[in-house]
RNA sequence: UCCUCGGUAGCUCAGGGGCAGAGCAAGCGACUGUUAAUCGCUGGGUCGUAGGUUCAAAUCCUACCCGGGGAGCCA
């Protein structure tokens, strides 16, 4: 079978495309169908004079999202999507499909949530799937090269681990079972059998977040490695991001393009070395002049940008009154994009202040909140990597340094607002301090004795950390929600499609 | 859970006390190079739900439901 995808390599010979229709145009004697195959777009052309009666009729009945096989002479031509054109000779439609929900106008999000399974065929939602499919393919790659063995960690649990976040309950048989919200402990467990492992999965997670960077359910790759300290953590960490952002730019510069996606920070973060602090640093930076001067200066430019689209907004509308309607059509866009952005602008002008307080007034031993990370990543266009926390709020399973005050913990934050996509540490493995841990958290230690078997029978350093696809996926495609970067996302209030 | 904005035609939205509107989509027609094609005509409504104020409510008030954005928490 020929796909588009492939047309390139049958110039001028005749070729059967089995698809859909993406848009259809008419003109009288000549109808243009804009056709998918899944591979991509091209554009179709039936001449009225070119065909049979019989395809003529199954040309012009075609409606968006019909499917049908189409015949006919591959040729170069620049005015095509794709760079590529079919003379049509003939038609065959399987089924005309009538009325299809989405057109290529605009929608709102709720509506194209509610369609989510036709939304799929859309342009963008298919760059996205494509570039997540590379992305999750670039990341086995990475650690298979590196001899690591991807083994899978359980979905069902019998406790609530780590006892911090809601987890999802189901009956298991009569007794009460929670849907995984991290393989780590497992990760631990295998680890210490084969030496380097990754787990790919699905986790869950019961907390109702209703934000752009929360599902319900996602995926999660969780390394883990034994002789490892928070150093060669760090440094697998920064390669693995770099060696999936390459592949990227390397394989899926098309499905860039369809996303609009500006490489440029993506550049940098693949050649650059990442920003590296301990949390002292990023507290000392957030409370620093250089930080509030940088957000004075960015109120003053988001001031100025209002006033230039304020004025653009007036002269346009002036001229509409005259315009052409085509002309009008596009001020009318222009308008709406201007009035979006100034609502942004107005937001980040009512935000501003209260970033910088919060920066201004942060006290050393709080988690960065998620204004803190913005400003702080503001500052920087490649990912920055904070360690050494304070151990009160990491997890009990952290590994402290010498002070006994800070945990070997890191944190990866990405460039241009993404946020965190990385958590991960040196893990404790010293069997009297991880008692005392649990005792400490006031966890149920029976729960623990496999774990703590891994402290007793050979116990070494080691560590890992857990990267978040959907959120990897969102930077890498410049998506503002992770919501368009999984098939079918799961979050608080969306159960279907 | 809290803060905030919204719900009007299939879709995107305007209308904010006095006759329910536009663009697109749909149906019919015109057009041999369209690119969200264009042009003409036609059909299309429980104004989220319930209650209240008023001579009169899409519009004002109250409660609830649903959605967007944000906070907390996190990947």
């Amino acid at each position: 079978m020929i796909y588009i995808s492939n047309l390139s390599e049958h110039v001028d010979q005749e070729v059967a495309l089995k698809g859909w229709v993406y848009n259809y145009r008419s003109s009288g004697s000549l109808v243009f169908i804009e056709m998918r195959d899944g591979s991509g777009l091209t554009q179709c052309v039936v001449a009225k004079d070119d065909v049979k009666e019989d395809a003529w009729e199954a040309a012009t009945s075609l409606r968006q999202e019909s499917s049908l096989e189409i015949t006919g002479t591959v040729k170069k031509d620049d005015r095509s999507v794709g760079g590529y054109e079919i003379h049509v000779s003939d038609v065959r439609v399987h089924q005309v499909a009538e009325d299809y929900p989405i057109t290529p106008k605009e929608h709102g999000v709720e509506f194209l949530m509610n369609n989510r399974h036709l939304w799929l065929r859309s342009q963008k939602q298919w760059a996205a799937m494509r570039i997540r499919n590379e992305i999750i393919f670039a990341i086995h790659t990475f650690f298979q090269k590196r001899g690591f063995v991807q083994m899978d960690s359980p979905i069902f649990t019998g406790n609530a681990a780590e006892g911090s976040t809601t987890l999802f309950e189901t009956d298991y048989f009569e007794d009460k079972a929670y849907l995984a919200q991290t393989g780590q402990l497992y990760g631990e467990a295998m680890a210490m059998a084969h030496g380097l492992i990754y787990t790919f999965g699905p986790t869950f997670r019961a907390e109702k977040s209703k934000t752009r960077r929360h599902l319900t359910e996602f995926w999660m790759i969780e390394p883990e490695m034994a002789y490892y300290d928070l150093d060669m953590n760090m440094d697998l960490a920064e390669d693995m991001i770099k060696a999936i952002i390459s592949t990227v730019l390397e394989k899926r510069g098309k499905e860039l393009e369809i996303l609009e996606r500006d490489t440029t920070s993506l550049e940098k973060t693949a050649s650059e070395p990442f920003k590296r602090m301990t949390y002292d640093e990023a507290v000392k930076q957030l409370k620093s002049d250089e930080t509030a001067r940088m957000l004075d200066d960015m109120a003053e430019a988001r001031r100025q940008e209002e006033i230039d689209l304020e004025k653009e907004e007036k002269e346009i509308k002036k001229e509409r009154g005259s315009a052409k309607k085509w002309r009008k059509a596009q001020i009318d866009q222009r308008v709406k994009e201007i009035s979006a952005r100034i609502a942004q602008i107005k937001e980040d002008l009512r935000n501003i202040p209260s970033w910088k307080e919060s920066a201004r007034n942060f006290e050393w031993g709080n988690d960065l909140g998620g204004s803190d990370e913005t400003v702080l990543m503001m500052q920087y266009d490649v990912p920055l990597i904070v360690t050494h926390w304070p151990a009160e709020i990491k997890a009990f399973y952290m590994k402290r340094d010498e002070t006994n005050k800070l945990a070997l913990g890191m944190d990866v934050l990405a460039p241009e607002g993404y946020g965190e996509i990385i958590g991960g540490s040196q893990r404790e493995d010293d069997l009297e301090v991880m008692k005392e841990r649990i005792e400490e958290e006031e966890l149920d230690q029976d729960v623990f004795e496999w774990y703590l078997d891994l402290r007793r029978f050979g116990s070494v350093p080691h560590s890992g950390y857990g990267l978040g696809l959907e959120r990897t996926v969102a930077w890498l495609c410049g998506l503002s929600h992770v919501r368009e970067t999984i098939p079918f996302p799961r979050m608080m209030g969306r159960l279907t499609p």
